[in-house]
DNA sequence: TTGCCCCAGAATGTATCCAATAGCGTTTTT
DNA sequence: AAAAACGCTATTGGATACATTCTGGGGCAA
């Protein structure tokens, strides 16, 4: 592990706050972290910078590092961003996606249907949307939504457990009417059939403020 | 200048490359920041990251740093964001807006639209939009708008210097629309209203693409 | 008992030094 | 003469050592 690049601190960090292993609110402390990877703490610094203009770590000066906690009102108005956001990206996409990108989003809608793992879910629900954004050019949209997305994962992880993957079908379906608006490259069916989707799971989420303890 | 902590030294640079000293493009070297600020290149260091969270600055490993750039086609993306999310940014601030903000909004429209300096013009113009959005909670979304706001920056002072403030008589109306709205805690014209101003000024500014040279 | 203050420990912030890398000019070879 | 390879220099990246700041606990006084 000799190149300990900031990038490379930061990326392994990113995992373990996606995937749960760290979670919102817990403290990082710098030197654990540089010794984990065997680096100074200058890199670390740079790392958990980074981490911050993702949103996924709140730095405090002369304080501390946490990883980051939504309220229930910010976890809200971050759906109602996405409301607005996700579907220009998926117009501005939609043009240039490959055709082996739309048979893996064709896929991932049918892999999704099929599974009952809660993990597995959340990994092919993310692949699927992002994926679908993949054809818009890299720059501050995507920037933007894929922020979104890093700061809500483990609060989607938290209410997929809460209701276990069930009444799941208006979720397949919506994927389903949002996968036809792509292959069939009518943007505006694939923006509103994404918007409603999004806005479902927005009201879904805040009759449950029991994940925001 | 003891005391040169990293948000510091960001708050004078941001300031600098806002106000147009540092043009987009510029380089920043490290030693010369820190030199300026009686300073050693760490805290430096981390100032520009602070930026580059920012996106004012433009990180490259290994290289060094400048001035974030716009190409024609970002600087259009950052719009058609714009027109998305300030308009729901200002529904959530309209309720909240206290007496002394209205009055101060409404001073504001008035000196917009007597003055004729450039730079006076940006300054009141920023603070109006700006204060209209004050009554919304900090998070996410205002820090997205504001990212938004200093990022263009540059390129609103360049269009403007261009049209030298000819043909403003429309901004002035739109504004007072915008306010109009407010006031009368008219969420929707309010919304209305801004996303006409900003669509306008998207297509007004993709007229005019000698601007990204 | 309670509130405040002070002190100690730990963690972060800063400075200096050394290493690594990229850019660029020169030189050498074909 | 042109192109490629080598080496130099300037700038950034990383590590170590020191200064500063915050937090928690204990003791003293009201």
């Amino acid at each position: 592990m000799a190149p300990s690049s900031p990038s490379r601190v930061a990326a392994t960090l990113r995992e373990e706050i996606l995937s749960g292993v760290l979670a919102p609110g817990e403290r990082l402390r710098q030197e654990d972290i540089a010794a984990r990877f065997g680096a100074s703490r200058q890199p670390v610094r740079d790392a958990l910078r980074l981490l911050e203009g993702d949103g996924l770590v709140t730095l405090v000066a002369n304080s501390g590092a946490w990883v980051s906690k939504l309220s229930e009102s910010e976890c809200y108005e971050a759906y109602q961003v996405r409301e607005r956001l996700e579907p220009l990206l998926i117009s501005q996409s939609i043009p240039h996606l490959t055709a082996s990108q739309l048979k893996r989003l064709a896929e991932l809608v049918t892999q999704i249907e099929n599974t009952k793992d809660i993990e597995s879910f959340l990994r092919l629900d993310r692949e699927f949307h992002l994926l679908s954004y993949a054809g818009a050019a890299p720059g501050m949209l995507r920037e933007f939504v894929e922020r979104i997305w890093n700061t809500t994962q483990h609060y989607r992880r938290a209410f997929a457990k809460l209701s276990n993957l069930q009444n799941s079908e208006v979720t397949h379906m919506e994927h389903k009417l949002i996968l036809d608006g792509i292959l069939r490259k009518d943007s505006a069916a694939a923006q509103q059939a994404l918007e409603s989707h999004i806005r479902r799971t927005r009201v879904t989420l805040a009759e449950h403020k029991e994940l925001f303890s």
